[in-house]
DNA sequence: AAGCTACGCAACCGCATCGTT
DNA sequence: GAACGATGCGGTTGCGTAGCT
């Protein structure tokens, strides 16, 4: 099966277009500065015109034999396809429209997106809407540019779950799973294609230079590994510092009942919770005594630190380290609790695997990963 | 200035999943 | 348990624009 395999030192991109002129300027709806997603860049007056002709045009791209095939086929199954009725609107969203949808959602709150259209007057499909509202009308969503913490967040959660932009978007306060895709297929995926290019020309160097040895799979797979796991850990050790006010925050403002609920909303992922668990707990504790940057685990103190992942490796016990010499007497301790949350995480994908069953190939399965776990023995 | 090309991103489509009857 | 409806998700499309020639 395919291992995840994290390209390291990527730089942020030039920053996006902010305000892509397709976009409806500053002023242009009072739905828009209702929700405040108008806060930046500068407008052109010429902006206006692109909805009525682009909407008209967006029809005429409508694959028509697919439609007729659809709707013949969902008419057979008794059942009429959301969008296939006649005189539904497609493409860009006018102003109008926007504000009508804002204005429903906010007295109304978003759900029973199907009736939703009649009931807000809006000549569109209730899908439509929906995905109006995530992924733009949505007061919560950040606009601009990625920085440079979303961008190797985007990368170290994309090594660990692949394409699952909606989990990744979760973990992205602000940051819908369609930006999330586009970023990654605009950006990201041509970067890990031109550096998995020129890592191969590295590897091909090295290869004729050392010999066969290095193109041993076993050595492959470790490096591949150790390599996601890093970015992992750099991505679960800042999760970690917003994840504890966040609990600390819950913990103070609730009863001790739900105290637990809290936990888990503020750690969604299994990943997370493993690292604010005990074990995580004691994993961190024991790298904080080994390492002055593992102020808040096995990464860097500075968030910055982040994305270079080669400069964790002081403070995250890892195989073959620059500096596996210099383990004190703490090392032990630590190799005992790095063990334990391996194994704690193994337990955890085989209880992921059990519950979302064979159809869910994000995470590799739990005997993979117990091998990974038991090649990488860092302390050993 | 005009034409061409590459890029970014909003929106659409179809399938998957979950909840209800 | 089966059928149906609603919603969520990932892949893809194509419009509009910036940059280049």
């Amino acid at each position: 099966m395919p291992l995840p395999v994290v390209v390291a030192g990527l730089q942020q991109q030039p920053a996006a277009r902010e305000n892509p002129s397709h976009l409806w300027p500053p002023g242009s709806s009072s739905a828009y500065k209702s929700v405040g997603i108008y806060g930046h860049g500068s407008s052109s007056a010429s902006l206006l015109v692109v909805p009525v002709v682009a909407a008209d045009a967006t029809e005429g791209r409508e694959r028509e034999s697919d439609r007729r095939s659809v709707a013949a086929a969902a008419a057979a199954m008794g059942r009429t396809p959301c969008c296939d009725s006649k005189g539904i609107k497609k493409g860009p969203w006018a102003p109008e429209e926007d504000k009508l949808l804002v204005d429903f959602v906010q007295a109304n709150g978003p759900g029973n997106w199907r009736m939703l259209p009649k009931l807000a007057g809006l000549n569109r499909c209730g899908k439509s809407c929906r995905l109006r509202w995530t992924n733009y009308l949505r007061p919560d969503i950040k606009r601009g540019p990625f920085t440079t913490e979303e961008h190797n967040s985007i990368l170290q959660l994309h090594a660990i779950v692949g394409n699952k932009w909606s989990m990744i978007a979760a973990q992205l306060p602000g940051r819908t799973d369609n930006e999330i895709k586009n970023y990654w297929n605009t950006h990201l995926k041509k970067q890990l294609r031109q550096e998995a290019l020129a890592g191969a020309d590295a590897a091909a160097q090295q290869l004729a230079a050392a010999g066969a040895a290095s193109s041993c799979p076993a050595a492959r797979h470790m490096t591949q590994w150790e390599t996601a796991r890093l970015e992992a850990e750099a991505r679960l050790s800042l999760l970690s510092s917003s994840a504890t006010t966040t609990i600390a925050s819950a913990t103070a403002a609730s009863s001790s009942s739900s105290t637990a609920a809290a936990e888990h909303e503020a750690a969604p992922d299994i990943f997370l919770r493993l690292w604010n668990s005990a074990v995580g707990e004691s994993f961190r504790c024991s790298a904080q005594g080994q390492g002055a940057a593992a102020a808040h685990g096995p990464a860097a103190a500075s968030p910055a630190a982040a994305g270079t992942p080669a400069a964790l490796r002081p403070a995250a016990p890892s195989g073959g380290g620059d500096d596996s010499s210099a383990a004190s007497t703490n090392g032990t301790e630590a190799a005992d609790d790095y063990q334990a949350f391996l194994d704690m995480a193994v337990e955890e994908l085989a209880l992921l695997h059990g519950r979302l069953g064979v159809s869910f190939s994000a995470f590799p399965t739990a005997d993979v990963l117990a091998e990974a776990s038991c090649l990488f023995a860092p302390f050993e």
